[in-house]
DNA sequence: CGGCATCCATTTTGATACTG
DNA sequence: CAGTATCAAAATGGATGCCG
């Protein structure tokens, strides 16, 4: 079957093209926290159809945003990753999600579904590589009874939704309406862990890194790091 | 009807929600050229039925993206317009008009529709709003055969489609692959104008100023930082 | 099992006709 | 001009089947 277009000579017109069908800017947010096999795919986005998901990797693997690659030697399963392509798409994103955080998402509802992995990975972007050239640590996210992991390692960031099997250097406790208020910019991250909205436990230095190399306050400087 | 929603808390998830549907961000891309009535909208867009229209225009309303205005006086005519929320939503856009242009966009098809306040709502963002401070001109952008209208005006920076009714001061004239390689960061403006792939006539002061207030060579990271 | 393909009921979309 | 009404075509969601 032939894929719906626009037909228009612009490059939103031909973003949407692409990623413009349902589910599909999603599927880059689940890849965003590093590959990821098929069923677990399936089973971050809850409600799409396994034939959808299908479809849709085939398309984004066709149009160079994903591709497939077999784990070595133990592991051996398949895993869909982003290409270099689709980590730029990645970045892109990240000012869409910034605006529904500020203007469309209020208290969270009991018939959410939440992953400490979705804000995690839009954060991962704005943590200032400079500032952690010398710091390789393993930090836990808690949020709303689900846990995710961002990692500084040789300058580079790194966030997965798995246990990687080693302790964390750091936990970091919170909930999603103060991530809401820090992504919105409403709150500092300071004041939040000064009053306690954030709770960090663990190795101090590690700590005290993190939050050096976050940006205090989202705001108009969010994107500045974000060099591609 | 109920919307459908993904029932995830996450800012992309929300705003994918409000408008991740078919056409709707087509819509607001047309609204970046200023208040449009519904029968423009329609011309602008082909290929959406007028009932479809309709109805992302009523979701959009409701979501205060756009609103409903009546033109004063003479005009009486009904046209809708980007809110402060919607204005935010046009400035998330641009790093993904980017991403398609630079990964998606290839030579113009035959089939393609092509307008030059497309590529025009884009790039006046990137405008340098001190550098115009002082400079009041209309510039006329003619692009494969169609006409869009950027005005520098007390430091503001505007885009219409239709003709103003004055004379432009500047009249730039180019190709739309042009468009596609300074948008894609592959060719620089100054070396488009020296080459004559760029055509600049009226008058030499204006021309002057609008190549100081624009940036010589769009990156990837262009537009990051005015994501509010 | 993981990794899909197929089938079918429900929604969404496109095209056209029609109304105040 | 600014939409609504209608109906056919396409996309989606959900269940199930198949195959290594």
């Amino acid at each position: 079957m032939a894929r719906r277009t626009y037909n228009q000579f612009c490059g939103l017109a031909r973003s949407l093209d692409i990623v413009g069908e349902r589910w599909t800017l999603l599927i880059v947010r689940e890849l965003m926290a590093g590959p990821k096999r098929y069923v677990d795919l399936s089973d971050g986005l809850e409600g799409i159809g396994t034939s959808l998901l299908a479809t849709r990797l085939r398309q984004l693997e066709e149009d160079g945003v994903v591709y497939k690659r077999q784990l070595p030697k133990p592991a051996a399963s398949l895993v869909y990753q982003l290409t270099e392509s689709g980590e730029e798409l990645a970045r892109a994103m990240l000012p869409l999600a910034l605006w529904g955080i500020r203007h469309h998402v209020g208290p969270m509802s009991p018939s959410d579904e939440f992953h400490a992995e979705w804000p995690l990975v839009f954060i991962a972007p704005l943590v200032d590589r400079e500032k952690i050239r010398d710091t390789n640590a393993l930090y836990e996210f808690r949020i709303a009874g689900t846990s995710a992991f961002m990692r500084f390692h040789d300058g580079e960031v790194t966030v997965s939704a798995s246990d990687p099997a080693e302790a964390a250097d750091v936990v970091v406790s919170t909930e999603p309406s103060v991530v809401v208020d820090l992504s919105g910019g409403r709150s500092t991250l300071l004041d939040a862990v000064a009053d306690g909205r954030i709770s960090v436990e663990g190795d101090p230095i590690a700590g005290a890194k993190l939050f050096e190399a976050l940006p205090d306050r989202i705001d108009a400087s969010a994107g500045l790091s974000l060099t591609l």
